[in-house]
RNA sequence: GCGCCCGUAGCUCAACUGGAUAGAGCAUCGGCCUUCUAAGCCGAGGGUUGAAGGUUCGAGUCCUUCCGGGCGUACCA
């Protein structure tokens, strides 16, 4: 149940009562203790509409309420015309009941949606690199949240496999092959393959003519050269799927589906804008002008649909995966998780596949946008030689440190628990690290930032989590936890025991606007409380009922921090 | 030129979409380990929310102008 969601249905049915229908309560989350839990706010816009006093509707308003919500809370009226509600213990510790024995935590599911999650995507000619973090560990929280909530949810990987880029690639294989070089190596390091292949592009013109050969034999179907490719494009892949492995991504191989899928759609989508009289030719380039596009100088901006050179760009593929997302798959939405910078390209793809009726108005398309990588100075992210930094260093670096971490506070685990433990908060670390960030815009790439242990992490939540693992390993009492009655006596007991209840209200929060640290700033917040909690509270030196009203606490903390950490795609350990 | 995104503590970021005295973490300083793991807890300092107007009971949030930054703007993706 949503604490929030029903007060603000409460409270708005009473100012409907109070002679203000259809007004919102506007119902939130207090912004301070002494308001209570909740404070309505849609008095005073209510009031104003009637052309009444503020404090006078609130208190008509209160009046009905009381009637309802007596048992629940009490209702203050303050300043201009707030109503602040504060949840009453026992009706705390009655919701919380309830949820100990709810396996959803509280969480109630959604009408299920049939929604595409279009994300992670690299470029199979490149490894991956930390530039991809953020789509594929965004993406795929949105992914588990959506899932949770009841929806069928497709992953889609639209990973690039086709391009001119491609050339280059397959004719330093070719190369590779007739000196005779084991190209299983070579492959091994693929962004210094893929460096070395586009250093000779540029430094041999030999090998530039055979590369652009090579791109006309892939389009033209090239047996050879096919599975010259298909070897290349397998051996990504196995890259990729090893660094999600390593992350904790729940993609797999069979949600790859390439932009090379759609090369058979083109030319039909081609005609299919011819028919509906969407196309001009410009320059000779098959393009779509819509008026709400413009470039330089206000000109009309073209969509090239179709090259001078009859080659597809990346916006007919785009429209040949709108297509089939929208009226075979007939998605309810379809989210894409991409850079901020290519905005125009989807609103220029979402207006063109609307417009030519390839999903309609009931399908929501949506770009979910953003920032790139920068330095500390603010100048684009580059390794020294000019390169990315790869996702799978950043990963390891990030294991290393916290091996070297956990080897420090605990000597005394089994090495191989180490390596368990360290790999758990190595990679939480810097999965929340982009998690926890709200930012649309550009972020700045700094080793010692995105491999903190200390503070709002993902270690801190590891840790809260530990914490409780080990008193319930010590823990002796013998009751059945579901037969114990909840106490919540101490300050620190109310506080977290409230905040477990908002648990559903977090989650429900991700898929707003699609924002996973309004569910991490909750875990952090639920840790916190846990933390103080944890050292005003002792549990097991307590008097037995008390003991047991607080492993009640603990077990639902532990529960609730490893099943939001779980929708975050990041693990939780006994110890650490 | 035009369009999109953005500007909040020394740094990295919040602020539940218009609510009450703008909050966290890092860093700095001061306390707390014979008591369930100190990757922790308790406390302190730190702000003209880029600037100026406007809208209204009420603005970090909405509108206008300006300043500053990033990105995009016809055959790369």
């Amino acid at each position: 149940m949503n604490l929030k969601k029903y007060l603000d249905q409460q409270v708005e049915d009473c100012l409907a009562s109070a002679g203000s229908p259809g007004a919102p309560a506007v119902v939130k989350q207090a912004g301070k203790p002494e308001f209570g839990h909740y404070q309505a706010n849609g008095i005073m816009g209510a009031a104003k509409k009637l052309g009444v006093n503020p404090r006078e509707l609130a208190l008509k308003v209160v009046e009905y309420a009381e009637k309802v919500l007596h048992e629940t809370a009490t209702l203050e009226i303050a300043g201009p015309g707030f109503i602040n509600i504060t949840l009453s213990p026992d009706f705390i510790a009655s919701k919380l009941t309830g949820m100990f024995a709810d396996k959803r935590l509280g969480v109630t599911a959604e009408s299920p949606q049939k929604i595409l999650v279009d994300y992670s995507s690299p470029n199979l000619a490149k490894e991956m690199h930390i530039g991809h973090l953020r789509s594929t560990a965004i993406g795929d929280a949105a992914v588990k949240v959506l899932e949770f909530l009841g929806h069928e949810v497709i992953r889609a990987n639209h990973v690039g496999d086709w391009g001119a880029q491609f050339g280059s690639l397959l004719a330093y294989m070719d190369r590779l092959e007739n000196e005779g070089k084991p190209l299983a190596t070579e492959l091994k390091d693929l962004e210094q393959f893929y460096q070395k292949a586009s250093e000779l592009f540029r430094t041999d013109e030999e090998f530039a003519r055979d590369a652009r050969e090579f791109v006309v034999k892939l389009q033209s179907g090239d047996d050879a050269c096919r599975s010259l490719w298909q070897r290349f494009i397998n051996e990504s892949i196995s890259h990729c799927q090893a660094i999600y492995a390593l992350l904790d991504i729940s993609l797999t191989a069979d949600d790859v589906k390439p932009e090379s899928a759609y090369n058979d759609d083109l030319t039909e989508i081609v005609s299919a804008l011819e028919s509906k009289n969407m196309i001009e030719i410009s320059d000779g380039a098959k393009c779509v002008f819509l008026p709400e596009f413009t470039g330089k100088n206000g000109d009309p901006l073209p969509s090239i649909v179709q090259k001078s050179d009859g080659g597809f760009p990346y916006v007919a593929t785009d429209l040949a995966a709108a297509r089939f997302r929208g009226q075979q798959l007939r998605v309810n939405r379809a989210i894409y998780f991409v850079d901020g910078r290519q905005a125009l390209h989807f609103n220029q793809l979402f207006a063109i596949s609307r417009k030519a009726g390839f999903f309609d108005k009931s399908q929501d398309f949506r770009h979910v946008p953003f920032g790139a990588i920068l330095n500390k100075d603010g100048k684009p992210y580059k390794t020294r030689d000019g390169g990315a930094v790869k996702l799978a260093d950043v990963a390891n670096e990030s294991i290393s440190r916290a091996l070297s971490l956990v080897g420090d506070k605990n000597p005394g685990l089994t090495e191989q628990d180490k390596a368990d433990i360290a790999r758990v908060v190595g990679v939480g670390a810097i999965k929340y690290a982009e998690l926890s960030k709200n930012r649309t815009t550009d972020y700045i790439f700094d080793w010692d930032t995105m491999l903190s242990f200390d503070g709002n992490t993902a270690p801190y939540l590891q840790y809260a989590y530990t914490r409780i693992m080990s008193i319930f390993r010590r823990a002796t009492s013998d009751n059945e936890l579901n037969n114990v009655a909840f106490r919540l006596e101490e300050p620190a007991e109310l506080a977290l025991a409230f905040k477990l209840l908002q648990y559903s209200e977090a989650v429900e929060g991700v898929t707003e606007d699609f924002q996973a640290n309004v569910l991490c700033t909750y875990l952090f917040e639920l840790a916190g409380l846990f933390m103080s909690f944890y050292e005003s509270c002792p549990v097991l030196k307590a008097d037995d009922e008390t003991r047991d009203s607080r492993l009640k606490l603990c077990d639902l903390s532990a529960r609730t921090l490893k099943h939001g950490l779980g929708l975050l795609g990041i693990n939780t350990v006994e110890q650490m």
